[in-house]
DNA sequence: GTCTATATCGGGATAGAC
DNA sequence: GTCTATCCCGATATAGAC
């Protein structure tokens, strides 16, 4: 009936409207903020009715989940370019994040409305929600084959899930950073290296024979918290 | 002007409306969910103009938080219970743990909405938004203790913060559990056992030398997460 | 300080005609 | 696919009673 998430309306005309009212939105977004700009709004400026507005996005809510989807692509296209230099992985992954945020920075007071229901995954609004998005599971590709390639000895549990670990670590940056009320988001930025020091110490420790029986609860508690559906 | 969070309104009159108005609302959201109960059907029902409803209540969000900080009395009175028993520490958290839940359960629908809020801390109807609630430090006390008592042998790093470790533990599993769709909220479960084995077998590596560099990261970390504010 | 009654606004969302 | 009209409800405002 209704769209479910891809941009596939037929007509030329739709696609055209349907970004036409997402440029408007984000404008007014950008300017006034999420709350203060209203649906009625929108569709003044964009020169549609209100009832058109809806008849592209189910709720308001939905623009900004949209317009975060859409980024994605994006990122796709510069972490191609980032894990192709002869960096050392940390440094790519730091590279990684780092432009996600930079990307964002513009869009950050209105992009904090994705984590009101983020935490919901039924909610289809939630960037967590089951999106068929593919280019996540390409990001996810690389991300794999950016340690395997690099080499790093890890403990056999816990290679499979290094590149969606990496991906629900970015996730969550992302969530803390949309709230980060520390001048230039200085907090993010802390936390990110350190998490990624954290993170490579683990993984330098993770092979070793005694340890093994952490590796696994850790990644038996990764499955049930990021993918609680495959794991009945 | 209004009360911020506390329900010291003076009169005994005031108290009894509002906590009338608060059973009032809790069984109409039991009934009916969250959104579909209004608040002028609260307001009729609790046979108070929507006026009052209003003067108590800033907005119906703060009505489920109001009654989530009430719980956290009665969580209180089940702790101090439950860490003066015999029994093994990692089973005394099992218990904590279960106690909350079973305690929630009959509310679990509607307490969704506290996850709306729950990652924005400038928001006051966040569960973790600092509320003047001495509650939450008693039960971070206790918790200190029983680890003290335990004897257990831990990182120097770690042991002051493993009170509030366990905290936020819990208001993790606790949004884990709100949206749990699995019969019974067995992932929950789930999830609760394999954390437990995961912090206990860390902190049992967590005194070993070579692994307080790990420690310091995890520590600051933490802070960051959780009290990004004293964390200048 | 506690409460009623009532009016009004603003805006998200929907129905149904075209 | 687009529009107009309408509904609903959260929130506010006001004026006054006790």
């Amino acid at each position: 009936m209704k769209n479910q998430g891809d941009s596939s309306r037929g007509t030329q005309k739709a696609l055209t409207t349907k970004n036409h009212l997402t440029e408007t939105s984000l404008r007014l977004f950008k300017a006034k903020g999420y709350e203060k700009t209203t649906m009625r709004e929108i569709a003044k400026e964009a020169k549609v009715s209100l009832g058109s507005a809806y008849y592209y996005f189910q709720n308001k809510e939905e623009i900004v989940l949209f317009f975060y989807q859409s980024s994605l692509d994006k990122t796709l296209s510069y972490v191609e370019q980032i894990f192709v230099q002869h960096k050392p992985l940390e440094q790519q992954l730091a590279d990684f994040f780092e432009a996600k945020f930079k990307e964002l920075l513009p869009n950050r007071n209105f992009l904090k409305v994705l984590s009101r229901s983020a935490l919901d995954r039924s909610n289809p609004t939630s960037p967590f929600s089951e999106q068929n998005r593919p280019i996540k599971e390409k990001i996810i590709n690389i991300l794999d084959n950016a340690f395997q390639e690099d080499g790093l000895k890890v403990g056999k549990e816990i290679r499979p899930i290094l590149g969606s670990l990496v991906w629900y670590l970015q996730m969550g940056l992302l969530l803390f950073w949309l709230h980060d009320e520390s001048p230039n988001q200085t907090h993010t930025k802390a936390l990110t290296d350190k998490l990624l020091k954290l993170l490579f110490t683990f993984l330098g420790f993770s092979s070793l024979p005694f340890i093994q029986g952490f590796n696994k609860s850790f990644v038996e508690i990764f499955h049930l918290v990021a993918m609680p559906n495959e794991t009945p």
